[in-house]
DNA sequence: CCGGTACGATACGGATCGTTCCGTATCGAA
DNA sequence: TTCGATACGGAACGATCCGTATCGTACCGG
């Protein structure tokens, strides 16, 4: 978006940037998606509707910025530990992160207009969804080299298996994602976790 | 919705009622949700906006009517067979219905719209998701007796894992939801398929 | 000082939703 | 046959939203 550092005029506001970011996500958590006007952003992050356009081409496009700059950050993967246990731990992070309105809603309603936005859809893909499976991709491998002996699952199928799950109850039953359940469902599709304490 | 079968004044029409579905089906079909205008479907099915707002109190409920009319027929679980091979046979029929795209718009649209619409959300949880549930719950139970020595999985972290791989693929990563990659899945969570030809 | 761009404010066209009003049609009951 | 009650198609309405356009003004480098 911003990859032209320098060009004559009057440069734009970064300022009008994050206030136009932080409106999104505060709407979106707030009010949730039928909230989230264009007109709304723009009053609530006082700024010219005009700016917004001149930025992103349309409101997915906004939420998007929005949504990926506010969870990016939250979702490094863990650094210490076995494999497996790395595994269990990303996964045990990116279902908090879900757990929490703030994150859930942006993500569901991105979703939800990714059905019909094919833009949208590879943008979330690609922006989200690709690098939380090339995280567990690589933690998986390891992990199969550690125990060589388990069942070697197909890793795209495992990544299916629990990430599916998890959004299968994010989307569709609504079920909670607390720890226990989680744990509930690796426990399936791994065996036991060996550090149960 | 026609509970009353015998009211005062004149009766509503079958046949608007029967167009209406209709034509809700095929725009849906057709154009996809955003392509889903209720003045469309009222021209469609030759039927007044107003014969519609009095029968459904707003797009998602006759959205829903008209999804649930075209899809439960096409889910009835298979009757022969072990039980195991019947709930890979329900599996795949599930699959199968919405590999279609004229399943699979309705059902993604359903479920975006469900995210801010708590109403719709419990009706498609009602009366789609809880039925499929229900049976394969009922099916699990008897291929569990039929091979007690297998682990003994929580069926409901069965249904969560192997649905939500279904319903992730569907409406995140947009795979192909085809027989093989299906079988993957199944294998994976249940054991190789015993009947693998 | 000047061209170029961003800015806020405002308005617009087009589309949609859900509601409301007509006059007419069709039912059961009196 | 008459009458109340309801459904019907047709049409219009207010409200909302999106994305675009047009103002005059503010800020940048040359």
């Amino acid at each position: 978006m911003r990859e032209q550092e320098q060009r004559p005029g009057r440069p734009r506001s970064e300022r009008a940037h994050r206030a136009i970011l932080q409106a999104a996500r505060a709407l979106l958590t707030d009010e949730g998606l039928p909230g989230l006007s264009v007109d709304a952003i723009a009053a609530h992050a006082g700024v010219s509707k005009n700016t917004i356009y001149r930025r992103w081409p349309n409101k997915a496009a906004v939420l998007m910025d929005a949504f990926t700059e506010a969870t990016s950050a939250k979702l490094e993967p863990p650094r210490e530990g076995t494999a497996l246990m790395r595994f269990r731990g990303q996964v045990h992070r990116v279902a908090q992160l879900m757990s929490e309105p703030a994150a859930r809603r942006p993500f569901v309603a991105l979703v939800a207009a990714s059905q019909h936005d094919p833009e949208l859809a590879t943008a979330l893909r690609e922006r989200f969804v690709a690098t939380r499976r090339a995280v567990a991709m690589g933690i998986i491998k390891e992990v199969q080299q550690e125990h060589p002996t388990a069942s070697p699952m197909d890793p795209d199928v495992l990544i299916d298996l629990v990430y599916g799950a998890l959004y299968y109850r994010l989307l569709i039953t609504g079920q909670d994602l607390d720890a226990a359940s989680v744990d509930k469902l690796l426990d399936a599709v791994l065996g036991p976790n060996p550090e149960n304490t």
